[in-house]
DNA sequence: GCAAAAAATACAAACGTTTGTATTTAGTGA
DNA sequence: TCACTAAATACAAACGTTTGTATTTTTTGC
């Protein structure tokens, strides 16, 4: 069923047909008319293969992400769905569980695609293989200040926020759970580093602590801050995840959050209200982001040079898993 | 940079060039070489809209699913996409938010793509709309045993193993928090009836609430269930997200999960371990889900006409969130 | 009713690949 | 060296659309 097989029916010649269904203005009404209704009675569908290969232009985006999983990156490509629609552009999207082989990958099957722009969100790759990718295609990073392009919220404000919510609470031995060595876990190392060090607050390594989403590793992390003498009295973690799951083994270990311990995350999950106590996390605007990023990927396409657009800062969600250290130690 | 340029910087035909890039025997091996290292060399990147053109055949797999945030969904995604590429196969993913208008948007979409493949998961839109999907494209449902082609596992086996245990444990009013009514919730529904029916165990319209995600419900179906009397001493929620949000707020109402009610949930997501008490739930083998239901599609398009594969079963897995009921009321 | 302008449609080439067939080149045995 | 076969390569058509240009048809103004 082609566009040839509806021309027949129609007695009109294929070109007439085309731009028929585009709604082209050179085509007489009734004709629009008759050709769309017989489109829609043979049942056509449009070959995008071809339709690609002669404009040059898929439609579509590609999105890469790293891990679908997390309703953050979901929340994000929502955002983009939202933003494509109205420019008439379609996301696939391609998951690489944060594997460098699988962003490669991913990169090479959206190029074969011939995609109208590319969306990354947390790249593995260094940015040198981006910035000479072959051949060229509107990209837009997510999260990538160092990106030509790029969008992105302030990626410090909120942690540096959630650490100076706990100084103001009263802590001045605060611990951090860190996550994964990824580009985008470096700013809350940072904002770590940044904030005790400008509030006069030594740190000590044995503060830092790393989790792997296990259980035991939760159960390890408990026993070595435990351990500690003096022990922090609020622990930051890099995500909502590993709070909560640090607040459950925390407290079968006999600790009260927050009057022995202070436990703040990171991302504002779903879960992070619903979970005792409920958490105090940062929630990113990844909707908003996500709406962001095809805009300016767009106008990216169309030739112009948008600057980086000015996103709603991260915002601090206080509940009540932080309060004021309450146990002398 | 086309397959053209590489003949004429090989001075070989274009034709020549195709079948040394897919190794064909035809070409000697040396031009293979030469040809393939030029290709390298100019940084050729296949057309695939040509390719799909000309072979009827994009490579590509769609799948449909209704909400990526579920890690149910992305674990099942990531069993595809393993099996997938054993067979030069890529998955696109297209997430619908549970919306009928956006599957048929997806289904479009793919069919004008020539996706080889489809696997659709949960879906929304009624089977005979599949059926009679023109041009007919090999497809697997996911979870939806009605259809001629679908890889699901027991559907009611893991709800019914949930609530024979916690008749086991001696509950005897056993309430039941249900989803949104889509087609792959009606299962957990129907094993609740006919359990308690089998045991001979009346239920109480009173027991069957509605989560829909937010505390505020949560916290409604916690006072409609303290308003009972008698109160179940159990409930089963449909997913863990709803289960740990309603002990949160049993607990906040001065209940103690499992000694004076018990909560099962169903899905085990990460954080179904990690939370207090950790959550008893169902486990459904996704990732092997995924996998076959690509074996599944693969041999679709081969012409053959496979049977539905057997699974492993849902696995039951008690967790301390279930007990005994200890108070007499 | 006629020329000119405008509207509607037809023609034809192009997009980049693949693939069946034809042609050239190399290799074999006598 | 020749005829014959096998190997390697070239030719050409096709896939379904789009789009610039040419042609036909209709409308307009006089």
């Amino acid at each position: 069923m082609t566009i040839k097989d509806i021309a027949r029916a129609a007695s009109v010649d294929p070109s007439t047909v085309t731009r028929a269904l585009q709604g082209s203005e050179r085509v007489k009404q009734a004709t629009r008319e008759r050709v769309a209704a017989l489109a829609e009675e043979m049942g056509y569908v449009p070959n995008m293969a071809a339709r690609t290969l002669v404009k040059r232009s898929s439609g579509l985006i590609g999105l890469v992400i790293p891990d679908m999983t997390n309703p953050f990156f979901a929340e994000l490509a929502r955002g983009m769905e939202n933003e494509a629609v109205k420019h008439d552009l379609r996301i696939v999207i391609n998951d690489t569980l944060g594997e460098e082989a699988a962003e490669r990958e991913a990169l090479k099957l959206f190029l074969e695609l011939e995609v109208d722009g590319l969306l990354v969100a947390m790249a593995r790759i260094p940015q040198g293989f981006y910035d000479e990718l072959d051949p060229p295609v509107p990209l837009v990073h997510i999260n990538r200040p160092e990106a030509s392009h790029h969008v992105s919220c302030d990626r410090i404000k909120g942690s540096i926020d959630i650490l100076e919510h706990l100084y103001a609470l009263g802590h001045r031995r605060i611990g951090f759970v860190r996550g994964p060595a990824q580009p985008g876990n470096e700013p809350k190392m940072a904002a770590y580093r940044q904030v005790l060090e400008q509030k006069g607050l030594g740190y000590e390594p044995d503060w830092i602590f790393r989790f792997d989403g296990s259980t035991d590793s939760a159960a390890h992390i408990a026993d070595r801050l435990l351990d500690l003498s003096p022990m922090p009295t609020a622990v930051f973690a890099w995500n909502d995840v590993s709070a909560i799951a640090l607040i459950h083994v925390l407290r079968e270990r006999g600790l009260r959050v927050p009057d022995d311990v202070s436990i703040a995350g990171h991302d504002n999950i779903q879960l992070s209200g619903l979970v005792e106590p409920p958490l105090t996390t940062v929630a990113w605007p990844m909707y908003e982001i996500g709406q962001h990023s095809v805009r300016h990927l767009v106008s990216i396409g169309q030739g112009k040079s948008p600057r980086a657009p000015r996103l709603p800062a991260p915002q601090l969600i206080v509940r009540a898993s932080t309060g004021s250290p309450k146990t002398a130690r």
